[in-house]
RNA sequence: GGAAGGGUGGCCGAGUGGUUUAAGGCAACAGUCUUGAAAACUGUCGUGGAUGAAAGUCCACCGUGAGUUCGAAUCUCACCCCUUCCGCCA
């Protein structure tokens, strides 16, 4: 969320940044609430003054004062129990407005209402030429045994798979080669000193996070719609739809020492999505599933450092897909498209030749200090004044850059051929994935 | 899942209805002493909010939420978490 005096300074511009982004909120509605809240609050504190101090009367009080003393209490109770029922009323709306109001985007977001503003920043690599027509992965997936689709659906339903044979292998090779990389941090620094950015080198700590979270936390994160995750109602548990959810809450409610900044993290978990109202688009293979595994980064910066940060880590993120030797863009997100925590987002699109487009494969997730007001994870810096951390999140890699492997890397033959940085990372060294 | 015990400031810990809403200790920071350090002594030492130029004043917070009461860290209920034992289990 916003900080509230930062809307009752700026109103104009919150304003122009929720219609650039696409979303509507009543910023005026919220200012009057914001007004009347205040004063039930000074009302309320007033009374409670008022308790406070006839309570102390009442114990040094006589026997024949202490009946009046207590009447007077009673009193103030009387009001104390109109007035409050009226603030938790405003109260509830003014939050209701606040938490849906979108982060302010950064100065470099380009405007536009849709994804057709995105502008493309950079490409890199060529697209690959086919004297044969590219297959599209779900294609190679069933003719070389690597997904199975069929027997999923009719065991849990559309948008589910099984992975098999080779290509279970090549994904844990994809996380086991990011790991090699976020955790090392002479890799890091080099990254760094390529890019021209004065960043830690700190290395990326691994984790395991939970995959389930509770509903309080996540609406904390501010972050999927509540209709795209999967809820299990009976435990009043939900599964997250990313590792960032249960990464960046890690935090909640603590406050950090400044020595301890940067903090990154890198996060191995499945994410599970509803995919919601998204029926008939991408429907095949792998793209746009119900359940999957991705590696996420997360990390906890001091504010003045947060934008490198992600400078950073899209560097790390560019390092990383292009080490697979696949032709790739960096987009920077438009107000429209982008997250609703988001000061600024950059995607990185990597070229499918199957569907002949760059899809999205990574993102990358300037979040400033939004997430961290409601989380309220705080750090304390070395003079001793308490502020919000800026936090950044990043897709290292998912089940995505398995299809632009699959497609990139495909032979006439039918048989996929492995990247050379990963082949170290696959039992038996292989060079193709073939039919078996 | 069953039984018992517990959750108090950065940490330890006292407090079981009203003596300032938190004793005492540790750690931390500053100062005195010292050539320097240690020790000792003195002082400071939670977070958020309201108001104010500032000093300050006021309010809230003792796992979370609700309740009883003129008054709750303290009593009641629900939930969460931790510890120990039993059961089940990869």
């Amino acid at each position: 969320m916003l900080d509230i005096k930062f809307i009752r300074e700026n109103a104009e511009t919150v304003k122009k940044n929720c219609e650039d982004r696409k979303m509507k909120c009543d910023i005026d509605r919220l200012l009057i609430l914001d007004e009347k809240r205040r004063e039930l609050m000074l009302a309320v504190e007033e009374l409670n003054a008022e308790k406070n101090k006839i309570n102390n009367q009442i114990q040094k009080a006589s026997s024949e004062e202490k009946g009046k003393l207590i009447e007077q209490g009673k009193e103030v109770k009387d009001k104390l129990e109109k007035t409050e029922p009226e603030l938790e009323k405003v109260n509830a709306e003014y939050k209701s407005i606040l938490y849906a109001i979108p982060n302010m985007h950064s100065e470099d977001t380009p405007i536009g209402p849709d994804e057709s503003c995105n502008e493309v920043i950079k490409k890199v690599g060529e697209i690959p030429k086919f004297d044969f027509q590219p297959k599209e992965h779900w294609e190679l997936g069933a003719e070389l045994d690597l997904i199975d689709s069929v027997r999923a659906a009719k065991v849990s339903g559309s948008r589910f798979n099984y992975l098999k044979g080779d290509l279970v292998l090549l994904e844990f090779a994809l996380m086991q080669f990011a790991f090699s990389v976020l955790t090392d941090a002479k890799i890091l620094k080099e990254i760094a000193e390529k890019n021209n950015l004065k960043v830690s080198a700190k290395p990326f700590i691994p984790v395991l996070p939970p995959v389930m979270i509770r509903p309080e936390i996540m609406n904390r994160m501010a972050r999927l719609d509540p209709e795209e995750m999967y809820s299990l109602e009976r435990d009043n548990l939900n599964l997250i739809g990313s590792a960032e959810h249960t990464l960046g809450a890690m935090y909640a409610d603590e406050i950090l020492d400044a020595k301890e900044l940067p903090i990154r993290l890198v996060g191995f978990s499945t994410a599970f999505r509803r995919e919601a109202g998204s029926y008939n688009k991408d429907m095949k293979g792998i793209l746009r599933v119900h359940q999957f595994n991705k590696l996420e980064m997360e990390s906890f910066t001091e504010p003045d450092k947060s934008l490198d940060e992600q400078n950073f880590i899209v560097a790390i993120q560019e390092h990383l897909i292009g080490a697979l030797g696949v032709p790739y863009q960096v987009v920077s997100i438009c107000t429209g498209d982008m997250g609703k925590p988001d000061v600024r987002q950059i995607d990185i699109e990597t070229w499918m030749p199957g569907q002949n487009k760059y899809r999205e494969t990574n993102t990358s997730d300037l979040i400033g200090d939004f997430q961290a007001r409601r989380l309220n994870t705080r750090f304390r810096s070395d003079d001793g004044k308490v502020e919000y951390v800026h936090m950044n999140d990043a897709t290292a890699f998912s089940g995505r850059p398995m299809i632009a492997i699959m497609e990139n890397y495909q032979q006439a033959d039918g048989s996929i051929k492995v990247p050379k940085v990963l082949k170290k990372f696959m039992p038996g060294n292989p060079d193709f994935i073939v039919k078996k």
